[in-house]
DNA sequence: GAACTGATGTTATTTCGTTCACAATAACGA
DNA sequence: TCGTTATTGTGAACGAAATAACATCAGTTC
């Protein structure tokens, strides 16, 4: 049940960074400069690209234009993704407007909660009440649900979003979801990550307390 | 430059868990039950305890009380953890308030600006001008920050954090920061998780087009 | 109190992602 | 045109992390 996560997240960053790349008026890329960008060794740039049929010249490297073409189409980049918003509290409304979107050819096309005081279905990006989620979704054909609801409200909303036939969620609660057949499920939990960096900053260098106490 | 980030995540995680069996009740807990909780093997809860020095009963699996001691203290969670948010826009707002934190023992202290017309420092959560970030990083003892800035901001504001001495950045700006010498970097882009769900969702089950051609 | 049961703690094995190493080859220069 | 050079593409080697396997032992039962 390995996640093969890593190797797309990885396409993102070149994606990522081959723009940045273009809009400096670099027109090839050798595997050298994208390992260095992602911190990653040039081999596996190169191995990556094998993976996905993106060649290059045995000379001259990879040009940019190509790969982002081929990069834009494997990650489904030539149209725009259409996303909505379960849960329209603080994170959720600042994710609405959230200016990254844009840029990286995402929509958020509305929003959904059960609280009768933010619903409004007239905004430019319209929250509707949760009961009309499940109709919403099929008529437009939404496939991918961020989810930014309390953790009480969590396993709800989930279920509401699966009988929907949501096919991914982006989950914001602070309770990690159980991802299921059908729907692929990626939790972002920030207390988690924040957590995390206590505890990398704590040991920063140093092993972990007693590491299987080999004496000296 | 293997990142030992995984182990940490899983002992934050199994605390969560611990937590909720306790208030259901449960006194007692074995490494199957965690191991269904977290999604892995039970071997490898037992070997993250061997690491850690948790140790249970040959018999009795472990005693939940004791484990929640011990990662509490692991952790650093005997003492509330407070932390900074530098970009008070719409998420760094949102995050100032996120139930989330004071749940895990996280507390939100205070915001940093430079745009005048958010700077509040009468506010119960205050918001200061960036300019005074150093002086309070070094008189509050804070090591911790969450950096919510635009894009176009990032590197900046890293480099007065790194300048204040900070030991850990969670940067929530959609471009991801190096980690640097003495101060760690945990980078969530939300753009690129969206895209890895797209990209997932548009192939779950099926392998990635021309997994290296082997011929049927 | 002796045999048994069931869960831990740890060693061995496997798996998988990454890096290494190098053969293949396209561009460049004389 | 032919050698040289720089870079790709990929099979082999490596290493770390997860799993499996098992020896050990606390508790339970008769």
């Amino acid at each position: 049940m390995a996640m093969k996560h890593d190797i797309a997240q990885r396409l993102s960053q070149y994606r990522s960074v081959l723009y940045k790349l273009k809009a400096l008026g670099f027109v090839r890329v050798f595997s050298d400069n994208l390992g260095d960008a992602l911190e990653i060794s040039p081999a596996l740039v190169r191995k990556d690209f094998s993976t996905f049929s993106l060649t290059g010249n045995k000379r001259g490297g990879y040009l940019i234009m190509d790969l982002l073409d081929k990069l834009n189409r494997l990650l489904g980049k030539d149209k725009v993704q259409r996303i909505i918003i379960v849960g329209c509290g603080k994170i959720g409304q600042a994710l609405m407007t959230y200016s990254g979107f844009t840029r990286e050819g995402l929509q958020v096309v509305a929003g959904f909660d059960s609280n009768a005081s933010v619903i409004s279905p007239q905004a430019s990006i319209p929250i509707y009440d949760v009961k009309e989620l499940k109709a919403y979704v099929k008529r437009e054909g939404i496939r991918i649900a961020i989810m930014a609801v309390p953790d009480n409200a969590a396993s709800h909303t989930f279920d509401l979003l699966r009988a929907a036939e949501i096919k991914g969620v982006l989950n914001f609660a602070p309770v990690p979801l159980k991802g299921v057949e059908g729907c692929v499920v990626r939790n972002i939990n920030i207390g988690l990550e924040l957590e995390n960096l206590f505890y990398l900053v704590r040991f920063s260098g140093k092993l972990p307390p007693q590491p299987a106490g080999r004496a000296a």
